[in-house]
RNA sequence: GCCGAGAUAGCUCAGUGGUAGAGCAAUUGUUUUGUAAACAAUAGGCCGUGGGUCCAAGUCCCACUCUCGGCUCCA
């Protein structure tokens, strides 16, 4: 069902409370948006605690809403009403520019100027909204601009939806990787190093399950791994471009007298110098070098959020040389790859076309439309549904993201396939060709996991915590029914960790409830029971995570289904 | 970086300008446990950091650090 009617209407509810309160208020915009609205004001100081009086105000002045009576004016007329608003003059310039029509609409006492699309009987219908958070928010999105005050809020048809879209977002928060990880264990920040993860002992297990997983898929499609200098001289950066484009971005290292060498934010540069230290033949093409150092960016402090945005990172990075002739068909292996990865992990993702940055941007204008074109291309060829956003590419070249929502709903770029055709010019990177003249080969940058630590990120939140047994940083839990089973159970113990079974036995003194509760908590795959009837026969007893029933086995039988197991999932 | 909010025990959180608190976790003891919480005792604190106001500051004021929600920017 489409809300965006209500719940443009309700945003304009909230600039008339917001008005009635705060008289010097002035309305910017107040357009819906995924799961609800917003409105921008200037000239207003609140705080979150002011929202449920602004609220209770919504309702008493809605009551009063019959209808949305639109009201078609000039331009002249528009500005005279909205004289004491820059912002709304601003608006009706542009529309005067454009040969815009100019509608105001009327509800109760309230005007304002909109394009319209609102409900019908706003007493009626407008009932069930909101005010969930404020925060700043620049004047059309432009950071030179004011700073205003956003309104976030949302609307729905009846009370029964807007209490289970606030339940649903309570129950997000909980599986929130910020909140999740440090719980499990699995990474911690500390003030001493703002945006860099700590990863604890079972989150690199995680970390390396995953690395281990995209060396062994990477290996077998051709790709060869190298490792390359974290600081670099400046003169590299220099010859990539990353000097004039990025330096600000990145952290410097000063050394006495050999000047400044910049911390590693990328790994192209590196590579680039890796495919340029030979002489390169048109057989070794597609040439794919792949690597995961460590990435430091110095990002600026308010975009910091958990491992969704850090400051040091790895990528699951690779950097491909191929031929021209040659981007279409590898660019569909990359894609092959994206496929797979994410089908492992039941992931869902989009893709997204980033263009020329008119701003930003190295290399000649027709070299990039051709590049565009290409990808487009190869995105309709793919027949996956894909958007664009113009003036998102690197300055090197277009891009292919790939798009995931957190569990807030919130969008993030995970992986990227970026066509490069400056970085090989300006490295002077030649290939011999089979005619045996010397030709510049493509570069193709491509993560697919995107970052380790945003990927880590979300799939925490997928899981909410219960990762698959092969990611699972222990994947099962040994508990004696008492210390006299102690010795039977350390049997137990020692057979499954033979087994490479990631396994830990606990003997601490309380009654068993309690344990498989705490076993259950860390969402542990495999909760085992051993007490004397499972001793005397070999057995356990299993508990397989989210199973209604246990079931006891042989020891070796467990081992080798939950080895077949960890097999068969990657 | 900007707007707003926050920081008290390992965690979740109380705390009215007047002696620093609870539950869970931890440790020790008792208990010897059959699939989501046994009982008791003990220990645990530069109340984020630094200034200030006050007879007296966890509490009021200022600055800074970090974190969170957004904006902008990015993997």
């Amino acid at each position: 069902m489409n809300y965006d009617n209500l719940r443009h209407s309700c945003a304009h509810l909230l600039a008339a409370a917001v008005l009635d309160l705060y008289p010097k208020a002035l309305p910017t915009i107040g357009p819906a948006i995924d799961n609800g609205f917003y409105y921008d004001f200037d000239n207003l100081k609140i705080s979150g605690e002011d929202l449920p009086r602004i609220e209770t105000k919504m309702h008493e002045l809605v009551k009063s809403w019959s209808e949305f009576k639109k009201i078609e004016v000039n331009d002249q007329k528009a500005m005279q009403q909205f004289s004491h608003n820059s912002y709304k003059l601003e608006l009706i310039a542009d529309l005067t520019k454009n040969h815009e029509p100019i509608t105001i609409y009327q509800s109760g006492s309230f005007t304002d100027l909109c394009r319209g699309g609102h409900c019908e009987h706003p007493s009626k219908e407008l009932k069930h909204f909101r005010l969930l958070s404020i925060a700043g928010a620049y004047w059309r999105g432009n950071e030179k601009n004011k700073m205003l005050s956003r309104i976030y809020g949302t609307a729905f048809s009846t009370r029964k939806e807007l209490d289970e879209y606030l339940t649903m977002l309570e129950e997000s928060k909980k599986r929130d990787h910020k909140k999740l990880g440090p719980a499990l264990e699995l990474f911690m920040f500390h003030e001493t190093a703002p945006g860099m993860p700590y990863w604890l002992p079972k989150g690199v297990i995680i970390y390396n399950e995953l690395v281990n997983f995209w060396r062994r898929e990477h290996k077998s499609r051709g790709y060869q791994e190298i490792v390359s200098p974290i600081l670099n001289k400046k003169e590299l950066y220099i010859t990539s471009g990353h000097y004039d484009h990025y330096w600000s971005e990145m952290f410097v290292a000063k050394t006495d007298d050999e000047g400044e060498y910049g911390v590693k934010a990328m790994n192209c540069p590196n590579a680039h110098v890796v495919f340029g230290s030979k002489t390169r033949s048109y057989r070794d093409l597609p040439l794919r070098l792949s690597d995961t150092d460590s990435l430091h960016r110095y990002e600026r402090s308010g975009v910091l959020n958990g491992l969704f945005r850090v400051r040091e990172f790895r990528q699951d990075d690779a950097h491909i040389y191929v031929s021209k002739d040659q981007i279409k068909s590898e660019y569909k292996e990359v894609f092959d790859i994206v496929e797979r990865f994410y089908s492992v992990f039941n992931l869902k993702y989009s893709f997204r076309l980033g263009t020329r940055n008119p701003e930003n941007f190295m290399g000649n204008v027709a070299t990039w439309d051709k590049a565009e074109a290409t990808l487009k291309k190869i995105l309709e060829d793919s027949g996956k549904e894909y958007s664009i956003l113009d003036g998102d590419g690197a300055f090197y070249g277009p891009k292919v993201d790939i798009l995931m929502k957190d569990s807030l709903g919130r969008e993030w770029q995970m992986g990227t396939v970026q066509l490069d055709f400056q970085q090989p010019r300006r490295f002077k990177l030649q290939y011999t060709a089979a005619d045996g003249t010397q030709k510049t080969p493509v570069t193709i940058h491509r993560v697919i996991y995107g970052s380790l630590e945003r990927f880590i990120g979300i799939l925490i939140e997928h899981y909410g915590g219960a990762f698959p047994l092969w990611l699972a940083p222990v994947q099962a839990v040994i508990l004696p029914i008492s210390d006299k089973h102690a010795d039977y159970a350390q049997k137990v113990l020692d057979s499954l960790k033979l087994a490479n079974i990631r396994c830990e036995l606990v003997l601490r003194n309380e009654p068993l409830p309690a344990r498989v509760r705490d076993a259950e908590m860390q969402k542990i795959p495999y909760i085992l029971v051993v007490g004397n009837r499972e001793a005397e026969a070999g057995l356990i007893s299993i508990r397989h995570r989210g199973d209604k029933e246990n079931v006891t086995k042989p020891i070796a039988e467990f081992i080798s289904g939950v080895t077949a197991d960890i097999i068969a999932k990657v």
